[in-house]
DNA sequence: ATGTCGTGGACGCCACGA
């Protein structure tokens, strides 16, 4: 099986581009970040003439996740268990967002997460970002404790830079979010929960990256960052033969800023 | 070979998020 993890940036805006990439790429299962719709603005039609049933979920033009799969997809779930909300007064009450849903395809339960951007170090939405990581972590740990041999994928866009060698350049990001070390802990954390990034061993760095910024020729000065992974349980985990990061797709007009992540599975 | 992009609201620009 190929699982795919993929931050499109506009579901609509990126349709045929997504449709093509699935056509030729042989992806069995793609988790899509950013979507940017409502439920019944996905196309659904679209990606079912070519044979990929998709469990979406949107609740405006922000965030949106979905799983599109060609080899079944059941018990669609929206969120997870103690997901945290936003709002920028937090005074007021937290509103819901559309920033993870998962299914089980063939067997795997994959989960499409869009990790809060934090914003800046002083915001608000830095807060939430580290507590949606934390209580994420405890979710897929209490899941994974409750059969130690399910196959759970925790694909998508952190949003977190973990090594220096994930951003072009460290003193640029001095101060910033992605990088700083509570970030990287929640991570981190993620391991010591029983979920391992797969993807980095068959794709080693420096330079290798999956999001250029659309900003300042970023993408031919080769100025990225690597912020997007597949975290496995052990069962899925050892199941991995290879990964790859499909920079092609970031180029040209009409392209996502982030590029596909692919592992392959036996 | 490329000097941001996408969405929505009230337009033909602005606000917002990234």
């Amino acid at each position: 099986m190929r699982l795919a993890t993929w931050n499109v940036n506009s579901i609509r805006a990126r349709r045929d581009r997504v449709l093509a990439w699935l056509e030729r790429s042989e992806v069995d299962v793609l988790a899509m970040q950013e979507t940017k719709c409502k439920d019944e603005q996905f196309p659904h039609e679209a990606f079912r003439e070519i044979g990929y049933e998709v469990a979406h979920h949107g609740l405006s033009q922000w965030n949106g996740v979905a799983v599109a799969s060609r080899v079944g997809l059941e018990d669609a779930r929206p969120g997870f268990d103690g997901m945290p909300g936003f709002h920028k007064d937090p005074e007021m009450a937290q509103d819901p967002e559309a920033r993870a849903i998962s299914a089980v395809c063939d067997g795997v339960r994959v989960y499409s997460l869009y990790i809060p951007n934090g914003r800046e170090l002083a915001d608000p939405h830095y807060t939430y970002k580290l507590d949606w990581l934390a209580r994420l972590r405890e979710h897929a740990a209490a899941e994974l404790n409750a059969d130690p041999s399910a196959q759970i994928a925790l694909t998508g866009d952190f949003n977190v830079a973990p090594e220096d060698e994930d951003v072009w350049d460290m003193e640029v990001f001095d101060g910033k979010t992605h990088v700083s070390p509570p970030e990287r802990e929640a991570f981190f954390a993620f391991d010591g929960a029983g979920f391992r990034e797969v993807t980095r061993e068959h794709t080693p760095g420096p330079g290798v990256y999956t999001y250029w910024d659309y900003t300042g020729l970023s993408f031919p000065k080769r100025k990225g960052m690597r912020i997007d992974f597949q975290l496995h349980s052990p069962a899925l985990a050892a199941r991995v033969t290879g990964a790859s990061i499909d920079r092609e797709e970031r180029k040209g007009k009409g392209a996502s800023d982030h590029a596909p992540v692919v592992v392959d599975l036996d």
